[in-house]
DNA sequence: CCCGGCATCCCCCGAACGGAGGATAGTCGT
DNA sequence: ACGACTATCCTCCGTTCGGGGGATGCCGGG
């Protein structure tokens, strides 16, 4: 059976050129392309493709956040990232983000489609450079959160009554604050944890303290 | 300046008794008194007492259980509880819940007073067997959930999810199941977890397991 | 002196959630 | 064969959340 694949690029020229390249190769069947992060994160679930090529310079969310959210809904995609930098840190947040390879924009008409190959072989397509880098990256336990992405103490505040299944109410109440203002605080601490729930703010929030 | 009393209690006369005694000493000021559970998690954090006189035996959720929820809103308020149940169980539950004190129904015409005096010095109005008891409680770490209280392998592996940060359909959409049995499954782990919430489920999961 | 971070408060809105019902069906042990 | 536990699906309803705005005041670094 062939492979399913999705393309996310924004650029129409290049999405085009791509969905193009995937439909030449008989061993894949093309699900769909989308022009966001947004969009493909609302459409591919239903899908269930096997393969997903993602730019990494999507406009609002980018293709690494993207992909890290794609892979807590599917976990068995293979994921092969496309790009124009080739810089260490766009590499490891995203292969930390759960992508497979990693392919430099302009070698993408020439390389794509064996990339493809190569990830479903359970490879890893890149250079030997960057492949380097990546085991060296792995050893480092943790992302050293960037300073200002720590919670504030008042957000650490906040974060450890909703630890205790307070709901925002209850810690407005506590904190003799209004309610909008934890709604803030919460609102914040979300943007510099990079979630969208409270249970995702807290189990990150538990695990970084150990 | 008097410290504020709330009174929780089901049985009209009994309670009735309890508010007369408590307006008796010039040292206290009654701010209420509740004859549920309900009722008195909805309106004592707004009153801030420094003092609840708590009787175990409610309808619905008992007075363990509010103390429990109580304790999260008010961490300094000082809890008496009154039973008729001598059991260590009970005494155990009631502490761990965050009790200060534990008095038999049939001493509190006398007895209710001083224990609310010694509760405010510091002290723990209790027998010395009772005292020992508590010791050797905290000694072990955990209450052993007992065994029809721990979630079903379906239930844990939606609780899996849920700590990943997936929302209720994303869990659907994983399992392949429909919306509608996922809300019941969390429904059966939050009352299994004695929780409200999925933030208090996913902190208490993850402790569970280590 | 201005800008960024922080803390506070406010509004709107649609989506998600939690509680309380009820229902069917399969398994398992007694 | 009966009761329990489990898993599945459903409706209704009020509350809570999360995202999007915007606003003020304070403080400290450049």
């Amino acid at each position: 059976m062939r492979a399913g694949v999705i393309i996310v690029e924004d650029d129409r020229s290049v999405r085009e050129d791509l969905v193009a390249l995937v439909r030449t190769d008989e061993r894949l069947r093309l699900l769909g392309a989308f022009s966001s992060a947004e969009d493909a994160l609302r459409g591919i679930p239903a899908l269930q493709p096997q393969l997903i090529v993602m730019d990494i310079n999507l406009p609002r969310m980018n293709g690494i956040e993207c992909v890290a959210r794609l892979k807590l809904l599917l976990p068995q995609v293979l994921v092969l990232m496309l790009t124009v930098y080739e810089d260490g840190d766009s590499i490891f947040r995203a292969l930390k983000s759960g992508a497979t390879g990693y392919l430099v924009k302009r070698d993408a008409s020439e390389k794509l489609l064996d990339a493809l190959q190569e990830v479903q072989r359970g490879g890893a397509p890149m250079s030997a450079h960057i492949a380097r880098q990546v085991v060296q990256y792995f050893h480092r336990s943790e992302m050293p959160a960037a300073e200002a992405e720590r919670p504030s103490p008042r957000e650490r505040e906040i974060l450890d009554l909703l630890v205790k299944g307070l709901i925002l109410k209850e810690v407005a109440d506590q904190l003799g604050i209004s309610l909008e203002t934890v709604r803030t605080h919460v609102t914040h601490i979300y943007q510099k944890l990079h979630v969208r729930s409270r249970t995702e703010a807290v189990v990150k929030y538990l695990r970084q303290s150990q």
